[in-house]
DNA sequence: GGCAAATATACAAACGTTTGTACAAAAATC
DNA sequence: GATTTTTGTACAAACGTTTGTATATTTGCC
């Protein structure tokens, strides 16, 4: 491998001014800089990027920190975010923490022992704060939380738009003519739950309908779960509901078909959710969608720009057949 | 930050022997071995990687390079091989090429910059050939290809059982009854998808039946594709389809809907597919699987044990509605 | 106890870059 | 033309480790 140190050797200079050569530092001759561009070419010389961060004390990667790397969500936020970083001149390294706290701060502590330029992360269930991030990362080293984020954390955290995203889900449906929403709730130790439950609770208010907390049913998040929800939801005399999950509107539909309830005539139904399926079903289902990929960008621009602000992203309707009455 | 040479200051050793301590080596003292130890846990001291791997020239990190993360085929690799890598003390470094040729040689060369321990690699669609390849890594650097792989590259090579997870699914359909049975296709550009054809005649040919080309359907792999093939297929007179993509078969499911074609009593159907949504569909759909997650966590294994040899990773055939006559 | 062998540690160079300081040459000022 | 200022380059140290060689210490043996 060639080094600077051929390069200055073949032209007769020293290795420093090639350095400044190549950084393109106004500190060494036009003239010099074109020779050395042009030796460094010819010898096929390209940076050891291991000496330059050791150097330099920080590397030109990011760190991306996630509790599983397969899951729809978080590959198209890390997705987004190479698209991005790798613009700017950055590599992306990728860890999972499978959801585990004690995978999380190994793997933060790995990152910084790569000296990162930046770690982007999305909390693993298990925790519960952010210490631990402020223990192993110091101050230094900046921080984009996305998704999952703690406020007490210093930098810039990226989000979706939960409360108002639900509170136009729980519109859409009202203004579809029907007449009594629940919803199916995720956790409510959950930041992200509790604000879509808000949302929806808003958005009837807002309308003049009350807020009935007998069909809300909360801890619903997987299909069974949905299932369940729905018919109990039936029972209640719902017509529609706003599921804060993908998989557990899958098994509210379950329920439907099993009572032969036409969707969406009889009965609406929205879920939050960005899996693809949901677009492919029949009927398919109206969704509201969290933009990943955007988020991934939106954090590489944070962390690019500087900025340590928390940034909403907007989330998507999709209105599709199970609740579009006027189609 | 604190550094082996602290470490052997405060103990009155040199940093050699804490670096030797800390490797483990035989030439220190078992209890020079602990103090160092000892005194390392106490200050808090983390190697630092980056200086580590400018000295050995090699890092701990492992490259992957694929055309999209977000896809859900290629973040199951990803997800696979780094469960497995991390265990073993290396991290993942990441590339996408976004199917593209330079973006493809620019990741390499940044990873061999990075010196990273090894390039995991599925190639990009306009990638013709691996000549490419051999050029940027050189032959030091171990590689392993997987999915979309040159056989004339050297190294390990991680495949999907094409041909023989198309004949049992072929035989499949077969054993359901089936008479006539085609096949969406797709490119024979593309070595995958040839293995596949190949694997479905054999599975008739083995059946007494003749492979009749006229209900091959190349080229389809979207939705809007797969449509039109099983139109044709139907006034060809087929009653099953074996399709070598999700999409396609999606297509095909919406030309049997359209036509009240009931499935599977009179059209059976089988996709090669690893999409989530073929088992939430109604009716759900047979799919042949690859297996990603396997796929990578297989990578990974061959790079750590040095294997250089093609390995085959089985298809599971996932018997669902689509095809199932018997339940 | 003296010598050789084995063991444990110290020394120093190296990995390839970056960057502060020093110095030389050229240009500008009087 | 001598002095100051500017510009361009050289020198050398540093980043924190690893590792070959040399040296000091201990151990074993007669």
């Amino acid at each position: 491998m060639v080094t600077i140190t051929d390069i200055a050797a073949s032209l007769g200079v020293t290795p420093s001014t090639v350095s400044r050569a190549l950084a393109g530092s106004s500190r060494v001759k036009e003239s010099t800089r074109l020779a050395v561009e042009k030796r460094a070419a010819e010898m096929g010389y390209e940076r050891n990027v291991v000496a330059s961060n050791l150097r330099k004390g920080r590397s030109n990667m990011v760190g991306i920190v996630v509790p599983r790397i397969h899951r729809e969500f978080f590959s198209n936020v890390i997705g987004g975010a190479e698209s991005v970083l790798n613009q700017a001149g950055y590599n992306v390294i990728i860890c999972q923490t499978m959801e585990s706290l004690d995978a999380e701060i190994k793997a933060l502590k790995a990152l910084r022992n790569y000296r990162v330029a930046a770690v982007f992360l999305s909390h693993a269930i298990e925790c519960k704060n952010g210490s631990h991030v402020r223990e192993v990362l110091g101050n230094d080293l900046p921080l984009v939380q996305f998704d999952r984020v703690f406020p007490d954390l210093p930098g810039a955290k990226i989000v979706g738009a939960n409360c108002e995203g639900a509170f136009t889900a729980t519109k859409h449906l009202i203004s579809q003519g029907y007449k009594r929403i629940g919803t199916i709730a995720g956790f409510m130790t959950s930041q992200a739950y509790v604000e879509r439950l808000a949302g929806y609770r808003l958005a009837l208010e807002s309308a003049g309908m009350t807020f009935d907390p007998s069909i809300v049913f909360e801890d619903s998040i997987v299909r069974e779960t949905g299932y369940e929800a729905c018919k109990k939801a039936l029972e209640a005399g719902c017509d529609a509901l706003y599921s804060t999950g993908a998989f557990s509107a899958l098994g509210a539909m379950d329920a439907l078909k099993e009572k032969g309830i036409r969707v969406p005539e009889d009965f609406g139904i929205v879920a939050t959710s960005n899996e693809s399926f949901t677009s492919l079903m029949s009927p398919s289902l109206s969704t509201l969608g969290q933009q990943p990929f955007e988020m991934g960008q939106a954090a590489a621009r944070a962390f690019l720009e500087g900025r340590t602000n928390t940034e909403v992203i907007p989330m998507e309707l999709h209105i599709r057949q199970s609740s579009n009455r006027n189609k």
